[in-house]
DNA sequence: TAAATAGTGTCTCTAAGACATTATGTG
DNA sequence: CACATAATGTCTTAGAGACACTATTTA
């Protein structure tokens, strides 16, 4: 299980399978009863321009032609959700090794009018600078960044999809670490803030901000026992039409290399 | 949509198909791909004898037979995820208008020996006394309550889904009310405080426990701007071996009836 | 020298956690 | 009267939030 979510402890599947398993299982026919499609959506988020963006596919076959939705397929049969979903993450943004966080399945029917489809939808974080190429699947036209604010008509039950999303990762802000996954290896505090900002959809004060921080800085004496989330680094970057600009780091990135 | 935890504010399915789609949908015919089974598990959990129980059926055919299971089933071609799972829950205990939420869909191929089966895992909070009777399915045997800290050998991947099931629990006794779908109407403090106890696995101190609660007492003049969880009833229960104990009922009881 | 941004500390209030005694009813 | 449980308040500490000024660089 590769879920960034998903930490279990003990029970796994069991040892072994027994004995009346494997008799039973030589004789098994999977049976004929009609079955469901099953597809992964992606949400691909990145932070750019101060805003939170979503990457979206205009759809030119039906149904729904012309409207956007968050890229998705099929499961392959022996593919797992999330190598599905890092596939098809894969294939639209050219990036591997981003935090995927499954999200939720919507199963209603009727939510894709042509037969019955369940989606397993995952959101995946991106570093906006990571994104190389933008490529459409086959029944896609143009590929495009869209603030989640500011939304175009969506297809099937999209904008939903969307809502959820935007709900869990203002949940994950308080209580992980899951900011970083949408920052380059360095960057500003400002910066930071801003990726809390663009999320909550608020501003925050900057001095209650960076209290908030657990900071190892530089030329404090070394009381390496305590546990830190950022490090401060010797470099700083030049500043626009102000002073340089102190450099971090996070230090605990294993999140990030997930699945 | 009726889980519990996915609420959404704008966005839903768009209005209407347009012409172009009516036109395509006429002449869809759905592929012959080959698709996996997709089944809905249900982790109903109780809160009774100072432990937190799980129900688990015995499985009689392979494959697994003789462990245990969480009970579960097919989703039909026009059932929605949530309905599924509500009449398994409805099949096996009887019970319906309960806390109901999706946990986490599992789709590892090879999680059953059979064939590919992704299934939409759900768990359900239902007070003991509501339970009447325990009903096995077509492949199970035996039903029964077991405490989920002392688990028999369960069958496919189902420790993992109780695993995470707890750890859910666990996270969201912090900042919802959930522990009121485990309890009857009336409860005493000390029967509260059990719930937290058993799902927490930790005691916790009494006037730590009450100093959290927002409490609307009897006879406290009425300031009935504030919005409180508790309210204080004026029936006492009879002590056992000791004094009569105050009842209280929580105020906003919305969330039991979903879906 | 005006405009833009970086960087920094204090005070107040609230929440969380540690902790012990008295009262009541049953056998 | 021994036992089991109910009920109750204070103190300390930590975290959250409100709040303003100085330094640096460029145009």
């Amino acid at each position: 299980m590769a879920d960034a979510d998903l930490k279990t402890t003990g029970n796994t599947q069991p040892s072994q399978l027994q004995a009346a398993d494997y008799e039973y299982l030589a004789t098994y026919q999977p049976s004929n009863y009609e079955r469901p499609s099953v597809t992964v959506d992606i949400v691909i988020l990145t932070v750019s321009d101060q805003d939170l963006k979503v990457l979206l596919v205009k759809r030119n076959v039906p149904p729904y032609q012309g409207l956007w939705a968050v890229p998705g397929g099929f499961v392959g049969m022996q593919e797992s959700l999330d190598k599905a979903a890092r596939r098809e993450l894969l294939e639209e943004t050219g990036v591997a090794n981003v935090y995927l966080e499954q999200l939720y399945t919507f199963g209603e029917p009727g939510r894709d009018p042509r037969t019955r489809v369940i989606t397993v939808a995952y959101f995946a974080l991106v570093e906006a600078s990571q994104v190389k190429t933008l490529r459409a699947g086959s029944d896609a036209g143009e590929v495009a960044w869209w603030s989640i604010y500011k939304l175009p008509e969506l297809a099937f039950d999209h904008g939903q999809i969307l809502d959820y999303t935007l709900q869990r990762l203002r949940g994950k802000l308080g209580y992980s670490n899951i900011a970083f996954q949408l920052l380059p290896e360095k960057f500003t505090l400002t910066e930071l803030q801003r990726v809390y900002e663009v999320i909550l959809g608020e501003k925050l004060d900057k001095r209650n901000f960076r209290k908030g921080l657990s900071i190892r800085e530089l030329n404090r004496s070394s009381e390496s026992s305590k546990t830190y989330m950022l490090e401060e680094l010797p470099e700083t970057r030049p500043g626009g039409n102000y002073g340089p600009t102190k450099l971090f780091r996070f230090i605990d990135r294993v999140e990030r290399i997930i699945g």
